[in-house]
DNA sequence: TGTCTCATGTAATCCGTTACATGATTGG
DNA sequence: CCAATCATGTAACGGATTACATGAGACA
């Protein structure tokens, strides 16, 4: 049984929106859905080409670019695809994986990977910042505002969450540091 | 430049606890590393005959089975390669996607995803409350099972997380249901 | 003039799952 | 005897990334 792709939906959805170019799309889902999805070119064209074979957008072509919309026919089915259950993917933390073979690993290494995983929550906490800024003086919020702020919100939940998960594991996985003779009195 | 697979780490890993065979191998990873991690066989088979090739493990055949074991090469490269930081997977949330389009939804439909996440973040902390218990009357606590908690633990922090994003983002995003009658007094 | 961004697309390749094929052993 | 589990592997397929090819316009 073939896994369908979640390609079509993220397109549909984005066309929902605003009618766009393959470019812009691209350009769109790396910028607002950023924080949770991601398409490459290589997926985008083919899928573009497909939906308007099935009549789910349409192209307006205007000097050497191509602008899509979606169609009615196309509404109704980003509406059904929004609604079927996706079958939920396999998890793969590598992060996770490499804590688990931890007894293989010098200290310095494990203080590597959790100061790594709080920098890139840190990281994520600021971009969502900046997010919720954008959202706030955009255009688009009357109708889509507070479900973008959902996403963000959960993105933020997570963050921190394993902020709290890098204290913790600090506390239960690193001998208490003996001091380095320079601070200590 | 070809993203490297994490395979390898993960069945070097696996073996440098305990030697087994294919089949074992592939159980141990879905009943141990399940929370976090995922192999099928069209991946172990492979992957263990080129570990072989490469010097990392060998094999020793009894009747029809061939258990594998990390060689002290093999040992060195999973160090190794537990260090080196893995490049971060492109995300993808189907059910954030979701939630983004909300606007395209009917509240019924936003309510079932809603449910369906909880109820996943609950079975997800039944799993792990197995496992942890697991881990505490298991074999290989010794060197292991600090790892090993720590791992479960992070997954605790995450499903948490999402029972509060569930939490808050149904007085966000629902409107305020008017009772249907039968329980206001 | 050269570099950056806009813009479109294809081909090669990799990663991973699923299905298929095979067969022994165990337990009801 | 039949079903389930143990056990090994391969082939087909699908999904996604990366690299490649091309070219116009902006701007420094």
């Amino acid at each position: 049984m073939a896994r369908q792709s979640q390609t079509d939906l993220a397109v549909l959805g984005a066309l929902s929106i605003e009618p766009m170019t393959g470019y812009e799309l691209r350009q769109a889902i790396t910028e607002v859905l950023g924080h949770f999805w991601h398409e490459s070119f290589g997926q985008i064209y083919p899928c573009l080409a497909n939906l308007q074979q099935l009549g789910f957008v349409r192209s307006t072509s205007a000097d050497r670019s191509s602008t899509y919309r979606i169609t009615a026919a196309g509404r109704r089915e980003l509406a059904r695809r929004l609604r079927d259950e996706p079958e939920r993917q396999q998890p793969r933390n590598a992060t996770l994986l490499r804590v688990f073979f931890g007894a293989s690993l010098d200290e310095d290494d494990l203080v590597a990977i959790l100061d790594r995983t709080e920098r890139q929550a840190r990281e994520q906490l600021a971009t969502l910042a900046a997010a919720r800024e954008q959202i706030a003086n955009g255009t688009h919020n009357a109708a889509h505002g507070r479900y973008w702020l959902a996403t963000v919100s959960a993105g933020e939940h997570a963050a921190r969450a394993q902020l709290d998960w890098v204290n913790e594991t600090r506390t239960t996985l690193l001998a208490p540091q003996l001091s380095s003779g320079r601070d200590s009195p």
